[in-house]
DNA sequence: TCAAATGGCGCC
DNA sequence: AAAGGGCGCCATTTGA
């Protein structure tokens, strides 16, 4: 990598993506003013450095809170310092004037994206970029081995001050008077923070992140990467997914019946339960796990659980209406008529999206279970008149990440073949694809038995540093350690629980109950570390990408995020700009993994597709 | 009677 | 092919 200036930008190779603007979106949340640009060897440092297009004269952050019915703004340089007085914002028109007046690229500073920005797109105000103090705080936290709080900023500054940490459970002091006792309301919880000055809070909140973050390149890039996501979230959570709710109704219709009146059974589902009462000789409620099993056990079936890969194989009448009643009532209440009537307003659907909201780095998502539509609600995400989804996941992207952690050059070799499944069935599994992916996912995953714990000797001989780097991170697991995500993302200690019960199994008097309750709870917390290594380094991966693509379709009109889950996502966009947009989102790809694995010969590729339903992306 | 836990299943 | 990681949601069951 050079470090002429001009090649600074971190941009696509080639440079042969139209951008037209100044690339700033992505780094440099922390300090950074134009003409300083710092340089090294890492090329995130070179991308922090490469942050343009802040005005000379114009701020370089912008805290923003809410205050009394408006809010309060006030620039700051870049160590955090006010440069300029209070802006009052008393009302939206204020708050659209203020924002319209600041200079292009400005990074805002707030407390909470999901809190702040949604007030903000309602009033029409999109921002470019932004320090989010309480993902940025979960983050070090976390790095830190200790728990965030519900407001970020707040704890920080109480924290610098020697002050009470506002809805800090240990500081809370037990009331002297039980509650009701004197049959007066429980008074309410002080709250010293609402004296404090929302924006001083702001800024040492800020400080104190830079200090905790300072030299730290892959921290930053995180930080950035969940703000900028936090962004993306607020803005597809406004937006809303197109789905076709006249659509979706027909597919209920012909596979339920009739929409039935609210606490009754379709007319599909009500057939089916009889069929089932019948095929057993009494009434047997399919929605009852305990009801279906010892049906299935006094019909001599030697069954723990009713799941349906367990029901499939058993030999009797009820099996075929259990499963497809399974499969139905699934869709029914799930993803029924209600759930429609709830989440999708005008062929939208909008749901609440939670980056970070997962210890590994992945979004959770809240309502209508926005990140499980079933395949079959798919064919109801349609594009609107006019425009198709571009759909682009990054293909086995675990796998390739995988290879980029731990180095091992067997496995990149085989990243380098676009179906990375495929290679390693060649280089080791005979090309059996199916074994040689199992195989993968249950290295991955922890698996012990079964065909894929079979197989892993295989993968141990072939990727012998690969196995290394996720057996190395279950075993700290399993020693009650943390592991990182390649950006540095934490995972959380165990649970004084977890402790307690690892340790009495390693006391010298401790039963064979005991040790094995202390083994097996060591095992799924070293599973869980295993895991994390890779799901964690994924989302850090996944969430430079959207980053970067979110910065770059800014420049195409009518170009909106409209989903994104863990590692594709869907932007919907005006016919005629669906292959420029394509060829942005792999280039933030290739970005994405510069900046995340910088320097590895992974490849971790995306393959865009036009299409006008969601169902057809696959 | 209500909240929390459980079982099951969709997505990655 | 088998039951290993992360979630959210629903209906039912359990337990205080």
């Amino acid at each position: 990598m050079t470090c002429a200036p001009s090649d600074g930008d971190g941009g696509p190779a080639g440079g042969k993506l139209p951008t037209g603007r100044p690339r700033l979106l992505l780094v440099g949340n922390f300090g950074n003013v134009p003409g300083r640009v710092i340089r090294d060897r890492d090329p995130r440092r070179d991308q922090t450095g490469a942050v343009g297009g802040i005005g000379e004269d114009g701020p370089v952050l912008c805290a923003l809170a809410p205050s009394g019915a408006g809010w309060v703004a006030r620039a700051l340089d870049d160590a955090g310092t006010p440069t300029g007085p209070v802006t009052v914002l008393p009302d939206r028109a204020a708050l659209q004037e203020f924002a319209a007046s600041t200079a292009p690229g400005v990074r805002w500073l707030w407390d909470a994206t999901t809190s702040v920005y949604p007030p903000l797109l309602a009033a029409g105000i999109r921002v470019d970029r932004v320090h989010d103090v309480t993902l940025t705080e979960r983050i070090l936290l976390g790095r830190e081995s200790r728990h965030a709080e519900p407001s970020a900023a707040a704890a920080v500054y109480a924290r610098r001050h020697g002050l009470p940490v506002p809805d800090d459970p240990v500081a809370e002091v037990a009331p002297a008077v039980e509650p009701g006792l004197f049959m007066a309301e429980p008074s309410a919880p002080s709250r010293p923070e609402a004296d404090w000055d929302p924006l001083d809070v702001l800024a040492e909140a800020f400080r104190s992140q830079a200090e905790r973050s300072a030299g730290e390149n892959a921290l930053r890039l995180l930080i950035a990467a969940e703000s900028a996501s936090a962004l993306a979230a607020a803005e597809m959570g406004a937006a809303g997914l197109p789905l076709r709710a006249s659509v979706h109704d027909r597919q209920l219709t012909d596979l339920l019946g009739a929409r039935p009146p609210a606490g009754v059974r379709p007319p599909k589902l009500a057939q089916l339960a009889a069929g089932i009462t019948e095929a057993f000789g009494y009434p047997v409620n399919p929605d009852s796990a305990v009801d279906l099993r010892s049906a299935f056990q006094r019909a001599g079936f030697d069954i723990s659980t009713t799941r349906s890969w367990v029901i499939k194989d058993l030999d009797h009448p009820a099996v075929p209406e259990v499963l497809e009643y399974k499969e139905l009532s699934r869709l029914f209440t799930a993803n029924g008529w209600n759930w429609l009537d709830e989440w999708v307003r005008g062929d939208r659907f909008h749901a609440e999206y939670l980056p970070g909201g997962v210890v590994t780095g992945r979004w959770a998502a809240r309502g209508g279970g926005g990140l499980q539509i079933p395949k079959l609600a798919r064919r109801a995400v349609l594009a609107e008149p006019g425009h198709v989804f571009v759909a682009a996941d990054a293909a086995q992207l675990e796998p390739r990440v995988l290879a980029a952690i731990s180095g091992d050059p067997a496995l990149l070799a085989v990243s380098a073949d676009e179906d990375l499944y495929t290679a390693l069935a060649d280089d080791g599994f005979g090309g059996d694809r199916a074994h040689a992916k199992v195989a993968m996912l249950g290295a991955m995953y922890g698996a012990t038995t079964g065909e894929s714990g079979r197989l892993l000797p295989v993968l141990r001989r072939r990727y012998p540093v690969a196995m290394a780097t996720v057996e190395q991170a279950a075993h700290r697991g399993e020693q009650g350690g943390v592991v990182r995500s390649v950006l540095g993302r934490t995972s959380p200690p165990p649970s004084a629980s977890w402790r307690a019960t690892v340790l009495a199994g390693s006391l010298p008097d401790a039963g064979r109950g005991e040790q094995a309750r202390a083994r097996e709870v060591a095992r799924a917390w070293g599973r869980f570390t295993r895991n994390f290594v890779v799901q964690g380094s994924a989302a850090d991966w996944a969430a430079v990408w959207l980053s970067g693509v979110r910065r770059e379709i800014a420049a195409v009109p009518g170009a909106e995020l409209v989903f994104f889950q863990h590692d594709e996502l869907l932007v919907h966009v005006p016919a005629g700009s669906a292959d420029v947009v394509a060829e942005l989102v792999v280039g933030a790809a290739d970005e994405a993994k510069r900046l995340v694995f910088p320097g590895s010969p992974v490849s971790t590729p995306v393959r865009p597709v036009v299409v006008e339903c969601y169902a057809d992306a696959k």
